[in-house]
DNA sequence: AACGATACATGGATCATCAAGGTATCTAAC
DNA sequence: GTTAGATACCTTGATGATCCATGTATCGTT
């Protein structure tokens, strides 16, 4: 890996926001179906508008962990250019606990959302 | 503290998005003003509609981390019923750091939304 | 030849909650 | 009077997570 790409940059999310985020949001990237590992990164910073950046040596492990516990399942291809590639597909089993990652994120920010509009 | 309690109960959010949401749940909390840990306990029970619960032998070391850090500043009390506590207060330091925290879990938020909305 | 982007992976250090236990006071029920 | 529940604090060991640094390899461009 490249040891100048903004992904080595300075974390500007909490390592803890990064663990209980990952999963849901890997999960979700898989619904609009298959991705690797790299694309998902890219897809992370394009969707936050470039603030949620992800490092590689921290998504790898999700990729596995997730693919040990059954939530993902991934296949092994090669690219015309002679890359080799790890796509990952969504089970059924996942998307049932994306279905319950959502519903406790959504109570967590429901209840800081609360705070923060009470505080102003 | 009594083991049969709510709080000893099966967790209803994974321990990655507590790990997320503490600080800026108790830092928000005490932007209403002075609190206590089991007050706080129940502030977060309450505001949550019993969505989130948090164990007390989680929270004491997560408000001592926040004190050593110099987040929230601590001071001893006796209730007129004799009980000990330890009220703490949001220093500026804390409340700095309470808006960076809301500025990430924002940016985390609207990007996990933008991918719900997107899947349906 | 060098650089940057693509694409995967691992290992040790660090730091977090969880589970389970502890101390202590007060009130209400039986 | 003693049991139970709520209030109120705290600590320790096991487990498990990312972070940081590093490694391998291919391809296109300068």
């Amino acid at each position: 890996m490249n040891r100048k790409t903004p992904t080595r940059g300075q974390p500007r999310t909490s390592k803890e926001l990064v663990a209980a985020s990952s999963r849901p949001m890997v999960l979700s990237i898989l619904t609009g179906g298959e991705s690797y590992g790299y694309e998902i990164l890219k897809q992370v910073r394009l969707l936050s508008g470039g603030r949620v950046e992800w490092s590689d040596g921290m998504l790898y492990p999700v990729l596995h962990r997730l693919e040990r516990d059954g939530l993902i399942a991934g296949r092994w291809a090669l690219t015309e250019q002679g890359r080799r590639r790890k796509y990952y597909r969504l089970t059924d089993r996942g998307r049932r606990q994306l279905a319950r990652d959502r519903e406790s994120w959504r109570a967590v920010h429901a209840t800081l959302e609360l705070l923060w509009r009470r505080a102003q």
